[in-house]
DNA sequence: ACGCTTACTGTAACCGCTTACATTGTACAA
DNA sequence: TTGTACAATGTAAGCGGTTACAGTAAGCGT
């Protein structure tokens, strides 16, 4: 079926063991740092490493060492800027200490109940970072059980197993923002909800409501409404509450994906921003800059929570012992979208 | 050093075989459809495969029968939205086909010359999709010559090395676009290149330099300048333009990333878009669509070149007859920021 | 009835490492 | 000097699959 591509011509660690004159136990304790190794052998030995060019084979290690050194990244189908900005951040974390990074992404909710394996686990990695909603408790305690180290990131793990997560200070970040456009003379603030039962969107919440009630505003609930954390639902969501004739005078997008398809929708509607309605975000995302109004957003360290998650999924992983849950300071970013409420 | 993750307790192949009533061979046979099985065992294998939740280990998987079942991505250490739909597209096409991805993303240019191996290559892939620049002529040769498949992704191989590669119509797309702005009335028109050698950027140019002559424009060098594809290059390139009493009523920005930094430094210094002078990118980037005016620019499909990247590798690796260049239909996308030309 | 092909299945060697255990050599205390 | 401890290294048994090869049974032409 497929071709055999010349296995007998790989450098393999006997190559490196007769070019430096030692055995192959000693060759792989030079490459690993395990057991003792003279010094001046593992001169020899590196040497010939690096003159043969060996690299060890991946399978070979995996099944003898019972360690694939990768770790696995389950994230959402979604194509933002946030992901290559959180792989970047893992990438980072992971280069110099030996380990690969595999990806899944998963477009649909996705469960093992239903079956399918998922195509990540402890077949394949020393441990995961899961950041979806998409993954249902039952896979993710599955996997727990079977002792394979869990990050989650940016959601929570099942109540009662002890995963850790690493998560934005989402609840202060958002009542900083709210509080913002309720010193800009707004008192009719929108709230966008994120995807069923994100965690984000849930703290975001909390903090929306706390900044309502420490400023004695009644929270009205029909104003608040789904976003999705996606542009086109932010959009069709802000449409049909102005079509139902609800008034407000800002609107908190919940992210600022979210945001962009709020501006889109005010703009249909003839609104400016931000003299009629006063528009904020949360991510600080790349367009967040660019897009007109400058959007005024809550800057959430995104690079930093995916270092965060590996540094502490390889802590797990090498059995030492680590934080339960990180909360990564946010930072409110004021811009032109927010400069000033004028109406009541 | 590690903790000893109680290895019996796994499902393993011999396990099913027992619950089945069949050799481990047979088992193997149904999981890859290799071998003839009758109709009754491969379901009773099945039953026992699902009932177990058995997945085969990856590792052993890998040494036995040399094949990894994962491709390798080396990418650059960007962070624009670029990626993440490339990645989607890549995942589109392997989901269903037993493979997975790994990456590995380069942040400054990289070479197996200087010695350390990359961290992806034969030893853990069955091959591999290169996009980007900052892996040498030497190292793909090097990979290459150990019969390691490669796709190359808007970036070229050495010159005689047989390795197939995906682009966009870049030299057409810009050739469309800048007879747009010609047609809108500009003739002073600066293209920003992308980095060094860029590939992408090389064609680009190409498509300018043939519209500029078809229209009977004499091309200006000094219209010439480099954005790097990234916004920040691209904001300097053209203040310094503007410093140095360079006149041109229109950008063509070789990329949206560098569109957007465009868009800031003509702002910085007092000038309107599209009014005073018209810009154009090209990717048909996320956010182009939301900055303001919006960017007219070449829609890039940029998930179908990963989906295309990714079928083409799985052909080459098994052994099937393949294209040795792709390139992909783009398609100019007229909006705000070149509505009209007034300067001459 | 007999040999031959074909469909199916089992046996066991092997993939390239890691590591438990054995072995050797050397320093040092008694 | 001899026993002991420990550092340095080698030997060889797996890790959990795949697959070459062998074996068995059934179908079929003569």
């Amino acid at each position: 079926m497929s071709v055999k591509r010349s296995p007998n011509q790989r450098v393999k660690i006997n190559d490196v063991a007769r070019q430096a004159g030692v055995s192959t136990a000693t060759v792989s304790r030079v490459i690993n740092g395990t057991g003792t190794v003279s010094e001046n052998t593992a001169k020899k030995v590196n040497q010939a490493i690096s003159s043969l060019k060996f690299v060890a084979h991946g399978s070979a290690r995996g099944l003898a060492g019972s360690k694939t050194h990768t770790i696995g990244l389950v994230l959402p189908g979604l194509t933002t800027f946030f992901f290559t900005t959180l792989i970047q951040g893992i990438n980072d974390c992971i280069y110099n200490r030996d380990y690969s990074l595999l990806m899944y992404s998963v477009n649909t909710p996705a469960s093992m109940i239903s079956g399918k394996p998922l195509p990540l686990g402890e077949h394949n990695t020393d441990g995961l970072i899961v950041f979806t909603d998409f993954l249902d408790d039952y896979s993710i305690q599955y996997m727990h059980d079977q002792d394979l180290p869990i990050v989650m990131l940016h959601s929570s793990p099942p109540v009662d197993l002890n995963i850790p997560k690493i998560m934005f200070e989402n609840e202060e970040g958002a009542c900083d923002i709210v509080n913002h456009l309720i010193k800009m003379g707004n008192k009719k603030i929108v709230y966008l909800r994120g995807p069923e039962g994100n965690e984000d969107s849930r703290q975001r919440e909390l903090g929306y409501r706390r900044a309502l009630t420490a400023n004695n505003i009644e929270i009205d609930e029909t104003l608040i409404g789904r976003g999705n954390f996606a542009s086109g639902r932010a959009e069709d969501e802000i449409i049909d509450m102005l079509q139902r004739g609800i008034k407000f005078d800002a609107i908190f997008a919940g992210n600022d994906d979210a945001a962009a398809g709020v501006y889109r929708a005010l703009r249909k509607q003839g609104f400016l921003i931000p003299e009629d309605i006063a528009v904020a975000g949360f991510d600080d995302d790349y367009m967040a800059q660019y897009i007109s109004p400058a959007l005024t957003t809550v800057k959430a360290p995104v690079q930093e929570s995916g270092f965060e998650a590996a540094r502490i999924l390889l802590d797990l992983i090498d059995g030492k012992p680590t934080v339960n849950e990180v909360r990564l300071q946010t930072e409110l970013v004021i811009r032109e979208s927010t400069k000033r409420g004028n109406h009541v």
